[in-house]
Parts: structure tokens; sequence; C-alpha cells
DNA sequence: AGCACGCCGACT
DNA sequence: GTCGGCGTGCTC
């Protein structure tokens, strides 16, 4: 059954115990209060005393820490808020003790729309009084008084916009006492989706796939993997699984990596459900956050799609949930606690008592292993449906095919875009790279401008006039003279951005309608869907984009994919640098010929034979994967081995240095435990704090967060300095 | 995370 | 002589 929707009662206080109520603060631990009066059970929101301010806590347990009971203030009050169900407390301790966060810090993500726990005010509407008491009586009084009978009752601005006549009417009538106003309950913003509505068809491959998820729900924790290329269907195959878990009353959270540019995604649920889900993202307005939060708490929302911090939101009776494209590095927060949400959801289905569905074209090592280790059942999608075929791939070796001087598209890329654009079809450019370039020098002196806060070059961005820093956005206008050398306009943009494409394929295609795509052109998701619909109408020839255009949108029209640096991101060869790029480079290659019109891909590439680049234009990802897993594996890293980074920054190099050789002395060693380090952090200077890192490498069955705490225990930590903990680190910057 | 308590520079 | 800067330390 739902373990959520907790059928046995919650540990209960009655008046004058003693109980631990954990406060959404980065304390070590929950802090002890006294019920005084009040009868609380385990999960209730309470306000309670803390210094001279009043918060607001969640009742944890029975209160067993050494403060003497003297010593005790007493709860305030108990809100009428949803309380946290058990699983979600459980889930909050689970989660504080794995990222070595303090519990109330993950709390706070649970809690981070304060104002959800006031009761929701209820709507205010306007009635006839009976008997209608004797008022002057005018035309636009009349109108007033007939569409108060016609209409079932309406707020003041709504009645007054019906009967065609402005507020203060309604207002003088409410005045007179003809019009009372009442205060119902809100009616439902959540329509429940239909689960009744034809499901798409489905080919025998997803037919099986669906029917095996469907048999999961509600049938305890398991955890399901749908491995499919682009187009193969794999939504459809997840929203059945979504409908049994409706049809068996449970709540489904949808987890994708960018909520904001999903305008598509929002669109097929639509069509599957007749009902938008609840939606749960960075650009939620605060009274919607604030609405969304209580619908979930109290289980008016049934489907929610979110990014990663939805995981946190109170569920009331959660059955299922779906991490879509899990391989994604979007999921992996780094900053406050950090955690993965992927890893976090199956932790939520294991507590929970439900099933966790992955979905991904390009699974991660992490989850290809726990298939291997038996952990996860494979669903295999094998083929794009509706007789699409699979882009073809083509590696360009730009030894051999260079693009002119100071020009960045080899002639082959430029040949097939003018194919394309002949054949009256669109192409998309592919660059990580912002702005217009990555570095910008003196040609007199070689000086380089820097950020003055960061170890960051400034990156040109020459459409706003200036040079910024991506890590902490310093900018500048650029200088006309050499800030060292003084000499006057010396500067040399060395390297593309996407700008700088956009402007060498306007001077190549003068003809062509072309948009650039970055998260600088479309801030917001309106932009991004106002990108989308153009594209989509083929009011674009050419989209020149980031990152943000590998994200999973069909283009019918779209046959000509070209990456532009295909090596770009094997640079500094960390840990998952080649994983990496395959996954982003087939994922933008599924951008390619999705309709009945065939795809070609180009990657221009310095290295036509690197492992990568072979794999992509092979198509043997299995082989590439078993590679990368065994060079993994050999290394002791993960997911074979369990890796944790400690990052200490502070304003003071000569403080951090000295803690970080005090530390390095008292490191764990034996059982496998390996520190590397101090070494300056990747970005050794960011925001002005420098930055000395340790990675912890242990076999698997070590307890890493222990080892980690123990460490920390031994050596006294000076002011000035931050200790940063990250379990299963991802960015090495 | 707040918020008060602490000890050193420019004001009525 | 005070007002106030924000460094540091505590809150059951």
């Amino acid at each position: 059954m739902l373990a959520d929707s907790s059928t046995s009662t919650p540990p209960f206080f009655p008046p004058g115990s003693r109980i631990a109520v954990l406060l959404p603060l980065p304390l070590a631990g929950a802090y002890d209060y006294l019920t005084g009066d009040l009868a609380l059970a385990a999960g209730d929101f309470v306000t309670v005393p803390l210094g001279h301010r009043d918060l607001i806590g969640v009742v944890w347990g029975a209160g067993t820490g050494p403060v003497a009971e003297s010593k005790l203030r007493r709860v305030g009050c108990r809100l009428a808020a949803q309380p946290l169900s058990a699983v979600a407390r459980a889930f909050i301790d689970w989660v504080a003790a794995y990222t070595l966060a303090p519990p109330g810090a993950v709390l706070k993500m649970a809690m981070s729309v304060p104002a959800a726990l006031e009761p929701a005010p209820g709507l205010t509407v306007v009635r006839r009084v009976e008997p209608l008491p004797a008022v002057k009586d005018t035309p636009a009084r009349r109108k007033v008084l007939e569409t108060v009978e016609r209409l079932p009752p309406l707020t003041v601005a709504d009645l007054a916009r019906e009967a065609g006549v402005g507020a203060a009417v309604v207002k003088g009538l409410i005045e007179a006492g003809a019009l009372e106003t009442i205060t119902l309950p809100r009616p439902p913003l959540f329509r429940m989706p239909d689960v009744t509505l034809a499901a798409a068809v489905l080919s025998p491959d997803q037919r099986a796939a669906a029917d095996a998820l469907v048999a999961a729900v509600g049938n305890g924790f398991s955890v399901s993997l749908i491995d499919g290329v682009t187009g193969s269907g794999k939504t459809e195959v997840y929203f059945e699984a979504v409908a049994a878990a409706l049809a068996k009353g449970a709540q489904t959270l949808v987890l994708l990596p960018e909520i904001a540019l999903s305008n598509q995604w929002l669109e097929r649920f639509t069509r599957r459900f007749g009902a938008r889900p609840a939606e749960w993202h960075s650009e939620l307005g605060d009274a919607r956050r604030r609405e969304t939060w209580r619908a979930v708490a109290n289980g008016e929302a049934r489907v929610i799609v979110g990014a990663r911090s939805a995981l946190f939101l109170p569920y009331r009776d959660l059955g299922l949930i779906v991490v879509d494209e899990e391989h994604d590095g979007a999921f992996k927060q780094e900053d406050g606690v950090s955690y993965h949400a992927r890893d976090m959801a199956v932790v939520r289905g294991r507590l929970g008592g439900f099933p966790v569905v992955l979905a991904s074209a390009t699974p991660s090592l992490e989850t290809m292993a726990n298939v291997q280790g038996g952990r996860y059942r494979l669903l295999h999608l094998p083929d794009r449906h509706a007789g699409a075929v699979m882009p073809e791939m083509n590696a360009i070796d730009l030894r051999r095919h260079p693009p002119p001087r100071g020009r960045w598209l080899s002639p082959v890329l430029v040949q097939a875009l003018e194919e394309t654009f002949a054949a009256g079809e669109q192409a998309m450019l592919y660059l990580n790279r912002r702005g217009y370039a990555p570095l910008t020098l003196c040609r007199t002196c070689g000086h380089r401008l820097q950020c003055p806060h960061c170890t960051a070059w400034l990156v040109e961005h020459r459409l706003a006039g200036r040079l910024v820093c991506h890590h902490c956005g310093y900018h500048i206008r650029l200088p006309r003279k050499c800030p060292h050398c003084e000499a006057e306009d010396s500067f040399a943009a060395c390297g593309p951005g996407v700008e700088r494409i956009a402007e060498e394929a306007a001077l190549l295609f003068p003809d062509i309608r072309m948009a650039v795509m970055t998260s600088d052109t479309c801030a917001g998701p309106h932009a991004a869907a106002e990108f989308i619909r153009q594209v989509t109408a083929h009011e674009i020839d050419l989209l020149v984009g980031t990152q943000i255009v590998a994200k999973g949108y069909h283009f019918p029209m779209l046959t000509v994919v070209g990456v532009v640096d295909a090596d770009l991101g094997l640079e500094g060869g960390d840990l998952r640098a080649g994983e990496r790029t395959h996954q982003l480079l087939s994922q933008v290659a599924g951008r390619a010929g999705r309709a009945e019109r065939p795809g070609r891909v180009f990657l221009q590439t310095y290295q036509p034979d690197h492992p990568v680049m072979r794999a992509l234009r092979s198509g043997e990802r299995d082989g590439f994967i078993a590679r990368e897993a065994d060079m993994r594996r050999d290394a002791g890293m993960p997911p074979y081995g369990r890796l944790a980074a400690l990052v200490l920054s502070g304003p003071d190099a000569g403080l951090l240095d000295g803690f970080a050789a005090r530390l390095s002395r008292a490191a764990p060693h034996g059982g496998g435990v390996e520190v590397l380090g101090p070494a300056p952090a990747p970005m050794a200077l960011l925001r002005g704090k420098h930055r000395r890192r340790f990675l912890v490498k242990a076999p698997r069955g070590v307890n890493l967060q222990g080892t980690l705490r123990d460490w920390l225990a031994r050596v006294e930590q000076p002011r000035g300095v931050r200790v940063q903990v990250d379990i299963d680190p991802y960015s090495f910057f």
C-alpha cells in the first residue's frame, strides 16, 4: 500500500511532554521543547521561541537532547498545515546523514515556502441579501442585481466585469446592504488528470515496457530504467505508469532537468491527461508557489512536474517518481546541501515503498552499473518510432578540412548547410560557449583580460558590448587601452562563442533567417517558447545555440546539426568528461531528422579517433559505456568506488593553506581510503574566495560519511574558512 | 539563519 | 563624550 499515507498513527505527545523540534536552520540537530498544554504528534508544524524570535519548526520526535529540562522553553502553537509525513521526515534525516548536511538545512528545502503554512485564504464572493432592502435604483445597479441572480457567486471584480459596470457600483450595493460578501473555501486550482482519455498507440516494445511499469505501480519499491534513443517514445511509456499511479490514487512526481524549458513536455502531458500538471521550478511566482506547496501537501495536486527541488515538497501520498533524462548533470545540486536528485529519488522511493522510473537515451554509468548489478530493471526501447531513422553521423577532421583563417566552420560543414538551406530545410549549429569570444588578449604585450575575483578569463559579449565573467557576473565595457601596456585598440578576440559563429554564418549565408539561442537571449520560459515556436513554424532557417538547444525539442524540418567544437567537453579530462561529452553530443544529434526526413550530424573535431567520437559515429553506445566502465573500475572510481570532495574556501589564502595542511596531517588512511590533496581547486579563486580541495576515494562498503565526519572533528576549524562536503561530486570545478 | 553582544572611529 | 561599524557566538 502507499506508505506515505501513514495508516499507523504517528508518535503522540500529550501535554507536558519533552519533544524534539527540527528548525529550518543549519543547526547540528533538533532542539528540545516542552509541549506545555498542547497535545502534539510527530510531523506537526509548530511555532517555537528561539532567542528573541518565534520560528516555525516540525515536531521530530521525543526530546532526548542533553539540555536540562529547566532550560527548555514551551512550544507556541500548532499550525493548521498538513503535518509532514513519517516518510518525508525519514527522507530528510536520510538525506542529511548522506550528504553530511545539518538536518535543519534539509528541512529548509522542504519548508521553502513559509507562507504556505498559513491557512489558504478563502474566496470572498458577493451574494444577494434576502429580502432585498429598498435601495436607490439606477441602471448600473439593476444590471449588477440581474447578474447576481443569473450567475453563481462571483468576486467583486468578476461581478463588476460580468455586469459591465465599475467595481464601485458593486461596492456601493454592498454598502447599501443589498449585497453581502461571504467567504467560500477556495476552489481547487489543479484539475484531476483524466486517466480515461485514450493513450497513445504504442509499439510492441513500448507496450511491453509500459506493461512492466504498470505492473510495478502499487507493488512496492523498484527501480526501472527506460533506455531508448531519442524519438523511441519513452515519454508515452512512462505516461502509462503515471496513469496507473493516478488510478491507484497515488501522487506522481516527474523530475525534469530544466522544467522551465519544457513547454513541449507540458503540452504532451496535457494532451494525454486533459489537465496540466502542477509545476514546480524557479520561475514560479510567489502566489503560485504557495498554492502549489499547499496543493502538494493536501493531495489536491496529483501529478507534479518539477526541477530537482520538487523532490523535497511535502507529498501527502506519493506513489511514483519518474526521473526523465536521468543522466543530466542538472540533477546534481552543488551549492548548499549537495545532492543528486536522481539518487535521492531512488531513496525516496525505497523509504516510501513505491517504484521509481528512470528514463534516458544515454543512461549514466551509475545507472548502467545498477542495471548490471540486478538492482534496476532494464526496459529497452530499440527503435525510433514512426519509421524515422537515426541521423547519419559524420566526423569532420579539422586537421584535414580546416576552416579558413579566422573562421570556425569547416568547408565540409558549410557545404552541408548550403544543401540544407537550398532544400528548404533547417539546420542547427551547436557550440557550448556563450558570448562572442572566450578570451581577449592584447596583441602588443600578450596581456589576457581576466576576472579580478575568479580564476577565469573575461568573455566578450559583443551584442551586450561588454566583457563578462561567467562565474561571478563581474563585467566591464571593453576597454580601449590595454590595462597592462596601455596600447590602444590592440585587443584580439580569441576563439569562438555562439555570437561569433552567428556572425560567420550571417557572412556565409546573408539571406537566411537566423536566431541565437542561449541563456542570455532567452531568459524565462516565454522567451524559450517563442524560439521554439519560430523554429517549428519555420520562421528560422538556422538556429545557433548553446546547451539550451540540446533539450528534447521536436523540429520536423531540422535535418542538419553541426557541432562546432566536439572536443570542447573533453578538455580538462575529469572523471566524467568522456561520458558527459558523449551524452551531450548524442542528445544534440537527436535534434536532427525526427520526422520522415533523414538527418545528418557533423562533428567538427581534431580527434576523430577519440573513443567518444568513434562511439558517436558508429552508434556503438554500449561498447563505449563498457570501456568507460572498465576504466572507472580499474581506477576505483564511481560507481565502483566511492568519492567525496572536500572544498575549503575563504578570503585569506594563508589561513586556508594552514588549515588544509592540518587537515592533511590528520587525514584518514587504511581500509583502502585514499586522500588526494590538498590542491588548489580547479577554480582556485571564485567570487573573491580562495579554494582548496581534497578528494577522498574509498572502496564501496566503507562508511565514507563516518570517515569524513571523524576526520573533520579531529581538526579545529578556523573562522573565516568554509568547509563544503560533496558526496559523489560531479563537477570538478 | 537572525540577532545581540562585543570592542574601536566620526559625529552632535 | 556617544552612535554605530560588523566580527563572533549562541539560540532548546
